[in-house]
DNA sequence: ATTCTAATTCATAATCGTTACGATTTACAA
DNA sequence: TTGTAAATCGTAACGATTATGAATTAGAAT
């Protein structure tokens, strides 16, 4: 996701444009990775010594929620990245080394679903990890 | 796993014997459920009102460390119980309602691994969420 | 059995990531 | 230009976890 396409959701659900979030959108939309609210805050304190916890928190939570940023949990810590393009169902494949992610497209739960009759499948978790191409 | 065999491990790796450590593995081999680190202590203090939290998380590490203990991460808070007896790689289904879980016996690695060549796989996730059979 | 020593626990504080709050500022609609 | 709800700031509180130094204890050595 861009953006303007992330604005154009913000603007739609009635949030209001300012140079925070517009800062942070400009970060995720630099990097392929999962970043961390500390990553985040680190860079903007740089600029606006005055940041405030809040701030962050409270939009990174409203990104995911309006589905303009992805959230996963990596050892304990949130980590954030903006949202795939891919209009369909897909994982991740995420570099132990350098940190980038590869959109993989298969969904172990197309096979699963009859495996397990009786059961109300309501959610999944389905993350590989490992070394890219590049890194090894 | 029972208690036992947890035993057998602890002592092959030179751990001593210890009350605490008794309950912690009695109170894990009463539940199929993941429990948390504060479900432990609210046991374990209503018998001994001077445990210490240092007690249990050192000795719950220990315990995933020897292989003891299964843990994962629900919702931001790690989540522990008895390594499964299975000797084959398997997943689980852990049910929202009643927290009880069950084995999956199919690991969607098998598919994936040549899904993407030159990516070097060292680990996954894999974890289905929802209701059991009893639970609607 | 008694002593010795490293392992374990206790008691408590510190840390880390996150959430919460009232006061202040700001975007933007009227 | 003004009014108002939204957003931010500044700061404190929170929950889960880790760390620490002192006291206790399991189990080996004598």
């Amino acid at each position: 996701m861009n953006i303007e396409k992330a604005w154009e959701i913000l603007k739609k659900e009635g949030f209001k444009k300012t140079d925070k979030r517009e800062q942070i959108l400009e970060i995720f939309s630099q990097t392929e990775k999962y970043i961390t609210a500390r990553d985040i805050l680190d860079v903007m304190m740089a600029e606006h010594p005055g940041m405030s916890y809040d701030t962050i928190y409270r939009n990174l939570s409203t990104f995911v929620d309006l589905g303009i940023l992805e959230e996963t949990e990596l050892t304990g810590e949130k980590h954030f990245r903006m949202q795939c393009e891919a209009d369909h169902h897909h994982h991740h494949f995420i570099c132990m080394s350098c940190g980038n992610i590869k959109e993989i497209n298969y969904c172990p739960m197309e096979t699963l679903q009859n495996a397990i009759p009786g059961y109300e499948i309501e959610n999944h978790k389905f993350e590989i990890y490992g070394n890219c191409p590049n890194c090894h």
